[in-house]
DNA sequence: CAAAATCGTTATGATCTATATCTATAAAGC
DNA sequence: GCTTTATAGATATAGATCATAACGATTTTG
């Protein structure tokens, strides 16, 4: 009945419980998350892109000649930190910034051909990551994720 | 059929699609994220508490005596990063911080009653808060979403 | 034409995150 | 035992993120 110790100087390995916070919804999509992240940014890597970079890539090429300032909204980014992200796609080719004739404060966004064929490589490296993050979950799962985090969403925004 | 502009010098209003991002189960939960955590970050005002050291209370209350290794792996956080949030932890009189007289290297962590009584507090208003995210979802979708989440974060964990 | 608002931008500070390094302590290997 | 190796907490620091104020240029409002 002695106190069996890992012994070792080996690292605390004592299990911790987290049962408490894993009661929080939102601690489990918190978590979830930084698995996503760090496998995207990992997935990314080869390409020189960073989450808001590629999240800024699709946009506009969703969006052709979109606005920063739209853009920005659309990425729930502040202004001013949009503009080196801006920066740096138009420094690599990868976007184009023009001013608009109609209302020359504005920069009208759109893919260059470099960054429309960077984006589907990326893309498909990103859809097959996240298809192995999803591996094993039944689709109608994935679709009651989708409905709930949607809700959730809306839930938080619009009741302000 | 003439463009019907927003006139006025009001924000660019155009609708901005973001259905290619929103194909990405990550981007949906990220959104969901920011969500609940602009929530959470008004909820804790009040008692003065971050996510990370609302997380840590409750990691500590659930784990009495746990180093700060220990809680630096549970929260995810490097341990240069938990020192602060320990000092503020223990300045405010929330835990106690004790050498350990079997291994004076590391640090037992406990919730002092103050400490107790603040994180009840704060779990009440959080659970609160989290409850109006959820509202009219269905409870069994709620279970499908934190089982889809466990095993994304399974799938990207175990992975490895 | 004057006033007000927006766009992109610059500057700046606060916060978050990661890494290298130090000490003191403890365990492992010989 | 004594040396080597490893861990715990802490310090310092740099990078990345994120939010806010303010400016010139431009456009719309009144």
């Amino acid at each position: 009945m002695a106190d069996r110790r890992p012994a070792r100087t080996a690292p605390d390995t004592r299990h911790v419980s987290d049962d408490a916070l894993r009661q929080l919804v939102g601690f489990n999509i918190k978590r979830a998350m930084n698995v996503i992240a760090g496998d995207l940014r990992t997935t990314l890597t080869p390409f020189e892109l960073r989450m808001v970079t590629y999240s800024a890539l699709t946009l506009i090429g969703d969006n052709p000649s979109l606005s920063q300032a739209q853009l920005a909204a659309a990425l729930s980014v502040e202004r001013p930190n949009l503009v080196n992200v801006i920066e740096e796609l138009a420094g690599r080719g990868l976007i184009s910034r023009d001013r608009v004739p109609t209302d020359r404060r504005t920069n009208a966004l759109r893919l260059t051909t470099q960054g429309a064929r960077l984006l589907a490589q990326a893309t498909e490296a990103v859809r097959a990551h996240e298809a192995q993050l999803l591996d094993g979950i039944d689709p109608a799962d994935i679709a009651t994720l989708r409905a709930v985090l949607g809700r959730i969403e809306r839930n938080g925004t619009e009741r302000i």
